[in-house]
DNA sequence: ATATACTGCGTTATCGATAACGCAGTAAAT
DNA sequence: ATTTACTGCGTTATCGATAACGCAGTATAT
C-alpha cells in the first residue's frame, strides 16, 4: 500500500508537489513530474478512495430522468428502488440524488423534465431515453456527463455509458422458450397461431423484442402463424377490452401468447378472468413486478424475462459516482444478463437485492 | 449529513464521549448515553465509512478455504475469480486475502487446509464446506468468524452467514426444463427414460439437486423412468467410459440427460464424440465453465443452471469485510438467484462481472 | 530601477472517526 | 492518611488525499 507520502519521500519532493503532478494542477517541472510518475508506477500507487472521498467536502448532485413510477405496469418503480438503494449509500457522504420523472407518453413532459435536469446543478445525469427524439436535441446542446439506461441512443457518442439489455436477443430468447412451450401441443391443430401483444408507444426496445421473437419463431416453427394486437393505452382495462375483442373475432385459442413488456400481467389477469382453458395457454412476457408475482407462481405466466431493473438503476448511479467523483474508468457498455424467470425460480429473484 | 461532532455539540459533550458511547468502550454515564443515542436517532446519524476505513490502520487478513481450482471441472476457478476481484478492491486499503485450497476428495487435505487457516492470523474465514464431517469439529473449537459459501452446514449456528443456492429447488427447476424439452418427443417411444449422471463425491448439494429433479419428474412425468449412472472419479475420461458402458448396456437413447454438476461438460463432449443422433438428446446441467461455452452455443447442452460462482466468491469476501471491518449488519442467508442459461442468453452472462 | 507576474516548490489545515492519553473527582483499601 | 482504582469526561494525534497559502527566485514590463 503506497501513499503519496511514500512517493514524495522516494523522489525527494513534498506531497504537495506529488499532488499537483497527479492532478495536473501546474506549478511543477516536467523533470520532477517524470520522476514522480516513474516512482508511482514502480511502487504501484493506488489512490486511497477513502481518504479522497473524505476530503471531498463538495456535495455532489446527480439527477435521474426516468418515466413515472407507475408507467409500464410499475416497471419504473423497480428502477427507482435500485436508484434509492444506491442513493442511500451515497447520501451518507453528503451527496444528493434527485429524480425528475416524466410522462413517457408525453413529449412536453419529457422535454420539460430533461430541461429542468440539465439546467439544475447536477454534475451527472442518469437517463432512460424512452423518447429519443425529444431528448436528442437537448442532450447535444449540453456538456454535462450522462449515462443512458434501459434504452440506448447509440448515435449520441458523448454519452458516458449505456447500461441495459440486448433487446433483440431477449426477443429471440422469448421465441426459444415459446417454441419449447408449444412443441408437441400444436401438432393436432390446424393453422396454429401465436399471439403477440404489442404494448402502447413505440421505441426501439419493443420493436427489437418483437423482431427477435418473430425471427426465431419463423425460423424454427414456420408453420405457426403470428398474429398481433396493438394496444394504445397503458392501462389494464384497455388491454382487457382489446384482448376480448380479439377473442370474439378469433374464437380458436392461440397456441401461445407473447407480451413484449410488463403488460404481460394485464394479459395474465385477462386469462385468469376467462377461466382454466385460457390460463393454460403458454404465456411469455417481461419483468417481475412486485405484488404481481402470483401470476407466475400460479403458472398463468410461464416465463418472464427480466433485465433486473433494480440492478440497472443501482448500477447506473454507482457508475455515475465512480466516473465523476472517484474518477474511475468505467465501461462504455454494460449489457445486463437476460434472466429467465419461471414458477420454480421466481422466489430466488424477488427481494434478492433489497434485504 | 450528521457527524459525531454535530452530535457532541448538540448534546453538549465531547466527540470522545460520543465515540465511547457508540462503541461501548465504557467511561460514560448511562444518562449521557441516552441523550446521545436520542440525538443520534433524531439527526439520523450514519457513520462515514470513508473516515472510519481511513482510520483503520490495521491490516485485516481474511482467509478463504475452498477446493483446488481445477476440481469440479474448473468450477472453483470461477469462485476464485470473484474472490480475486473483491481482493483487489480491498488490498488497496492494506488488507490481505489468502487462499488455502484443498483436495475435496481427501479428508487429510481438507483438515490440513482448515487447520492452517484457523491457526493463521486471519480475522475471518470464507469456507466452502464440501466436507462437513472433516470441518465441523475444527470449526466448533474455533471462535473466529466464518461465512459458508456454496454449501451450508446449517447446524453450525455460529456461522456468520451462508451464501449459496437453494440446491433442491435448482433440481426442481432442472426437472421443469427437462420436462419442457422432452414433451411431445417421447409419445411415440415405448418405455422412455431419462438418465441422471451422478458425479463423484457425496454432499448435500448433489443429493438435493437430484432429489429435486426426481421429485419434479415423477410428479409431472410419471411415465418416464429415471436411470442413474454414478461416476467415481472427477475426470473426463472416466465419465466417458462410464457413459460408454451405459450405452452398450442400453442401446436405446435416453429421452434426456440430467448431469447434477459441471460434469455436464464431460457428458456433452461424450455426446459430441458419438455424433449427431446423440447431441440432439436434451441435456441439462450446471455451471458455466470458461472455455467450454461452445457446448451450450452449439446446443449440445440445452440448459445450464448457474449459481454465479464469481458473484458468490465476490459477495462472500465483501460480506466478511462488511461484517468485520465496517461492522455492518449482514444477512444471515443470501440465496443466490437460480439463473437459466441457454444458447440464446449465454453471451450475456459470460464476462458480465469481470470487464 | 522598481513593479508585476509567474515558476517551482514546501507547509499546513481539513475532511470524520478512532483511540490513546490525561485529569479531576470519588470510593474503597491499606 | 495515603495509596490504588475507577468513573466520567475532554483533548489530541492519526489515517491519506487535497488544495489553499506562502515564499524564494527569475523573467518581463514600465
Amino acid at each position: 500500500m503506497t501513499t503519496m507520502k511514500d512517493i514524495a519521500e522516494s523522489v525527494g519532493v513534498s506531497i504537495g508537489t506529488v499532488g499537483r503532478i497527479i492532478h495536473n494542477r501546474g506549478r511543477y517541472s516536467e523533470k520532477t513530474a517524470e520522476k514522480v510518475r516513474k516512482v508511482m508506477k514502480d511502487l504501484n500507487y493506488i489512490p486511497n478512495i477513502h481518504a479522497r472521498s473524505l476530503k471531498q467536502t463538495k456535495k455532489h448532485i446527480f439527477v435521474v430522468v426516468v418515466p413515472y413510477r407507475d408507467q409500464d405496469g410499475g416497471y419504473w418503480r423497480l428502477v427507482e428502488e435500485g436508484i434509492l438503494k444506491a442513493t442511500e449509500e451515497l447520501v451518507s457522504f453528503g451527496n444528493d440524488v434527485k429524480v425528475f420523472p416524466f410522462d413517457r407518453y408525453s413529449s412536453a413532459s419529457c422535454i420539460d423534465a430533461l430541461s429542468r435536469a440539465l439546467s439544475s446543478d447536477a454534475e451527472g445525469l442518469l437517463i432512460a431515453p424512452c423518447r429519443p427524439n425529444d431528448m436528442r436535441g437537448l442532450l447535444e446542446q449540453s456538456d454535462i456527463p450522462y449515462i443512458f439506461m434501459d434504452t440506448d441512443i447509440p448515435d449520441l457518442k458523448r454519452r458516458t455509458a449505456y447500461i441495459g439489455q440486448d433487446s433483440r436477443q431477449s426477443g429471440v430468447l422469448a421465441g426459444k422458450l415459446m417454441s419449447l412451450l408449444i412443441t408437441g401441443k400444436t401438432s393436432a391443430e390446424k393453422e396454429p397461431y401465436v399471439l403477440i401483444v404489442d404494448p402502447p408507444g413505440s421505441n426501439y426496445h419493443l420493436y427489437n423484442r418483437i423482431e427477435g421473437f418473430r425471427y426465431f419463431m419463423s425460423a424454427v416453427m414456420p408453420e405457426i402463424k403470428l398474429m398481433t394486437i396493438k394496444a394504445e393505452i397503458d392501462d389494464e382495462y384497455h388491454f382487457h377490452s382489446r384482448l376480448e375483442e380479439f377473442c370474439v373475432k378469433n374464437p380458436r385459442l392461440p397456441s401461445g401468447i407473447f407480451a413484449a413488456n410488463s403488460s404481460v400481467y394485464y394479459t395474465a389477469s385477462f386469462l385468469e378472468k376467462k377461466g382454466d382453458e385460457y390460463t393454460s395457454v403458454p404465456l411469455v412476457g417481461y419483468d417481475i413486478i412486485p405484488g404481481r408475482e402470483r401470476a407466475v407462481e400460479k403458472g398463468t405466466i410461464d416465463f418472464i424475462l427480466t433485465q433486473q431493473p433494480e440492478v440497472q438503476g443501482y448500477q447506473g448511479i454507482i457508475m455515475l459516482y465512480d466516473h465523476i467523483v472517484l474518477k474511475k474508468a468505467i465501461r462504455k457498455q454494460v449489457i445486463m444478463p437476460l434472466n429467465i424467470i419461471t414458477r420454480e425460480n421466481i422466489h430466488t429473484f424477488t427481494g434478492y437485492m433489497n434485504g
